[in-house]
DNA sequence: CCTACGATCTGCT
DNA sequence: GCAGATCGTAGGG
């Protein structure tokens, strides 16, 4: 089972493209897998969100902000960006496009497909239904993604995303992006991308 | 050093 | 529907 999903692993060269939006879309059908402490766990990528480093006010990076939170945006793609929210939850999110530019897509929400039972015990329940994982803080949660996978390399062999030829890129919704109010007129971007029909949605 | 706040979630009303 | 949680980050003094 591991070892088919490291076979499927995603390549540099689908994060390297130079649309974050096209990345995003894309990844919205493929399997977000985590293999830690000899346990596996994964989930369909039902809802993501695109961030540009450039033009872009609701990106932590705009305005080429560059800090130490946001180093790991600006590194090379491929790798994760994970950043703590309200001093309680984990975000995580893919870098892409060129080294430099900060580029990157927020996994919003999953389908859970596999190690449905350590994902109960990590989110504390019982039984695994929609709103244990329909959120970017509480999939991290279920998967055990947490600040020390920041800058992780995507293409290795702890936290990757697999490729999954089961959902069609015409039954992708696209719709504005989730939390960003702040951010005046790039809030209306529609860089939310999910996949139609899906109840495993944050929304 | 100090302060304000956030790409959210939960529990309570 | 709403307040509180909880702490690293960013920005200003």
């Amino acid at each position: 089972m591991v070892k088919q999903l490291l076979d499927r692993r995603l390549p540099r060269s689908f994060y390297e493209r130079d649309s974050v939006t096209e990345v995003a879309r894309n990844l919205v059908g493929t399997l977000l897998c985590t293999y830690k402490d000899d346990e596996l766990t994964v989930g369909r990528i039902t809802e993501t969100e695109a961030y540009s480093g450039r033009n872009d006010k609701a990106c932590h990076a705009n305005n080429n902000l560059r800090t130490p939170r946001t180093e790991a945006m600006y590194g090379p793609p491929g790798h994760a960006y994970v950043y703590l929210c309200y001093g309680i939850h984990h975000l995580f999110n893919v870098v892409t496009n060129r080294k430099g530019l900060a580029d990157a897509v927020l996994i919003r929400s999953i389908e859970p497909v596999h190690g449905v039972r350590i994902i109960a015990n990590r989110r504390n329940v019982k039984r695994v239904e929609p709103n244990t994982v329909n959120g970017p803080g509480k999939l991290t949660r279920a998967l055990g993604i947490d600040l020390n996978d920041n800058r992780t390399d995507l293409t290795g062999e702890e936290l990757w995303i697999s490729e999954d030829r089961s959902v069609f890129i015409g039954d992708i919704d696209t719709s504005k992006r989730i939390g960003v109010d702040y951010s005046g007129e790039d809030a209306h971007k529609l860089w939310r991308f999910t996949q139609d029909g899906n109840k495993w949605l944050s929304r």
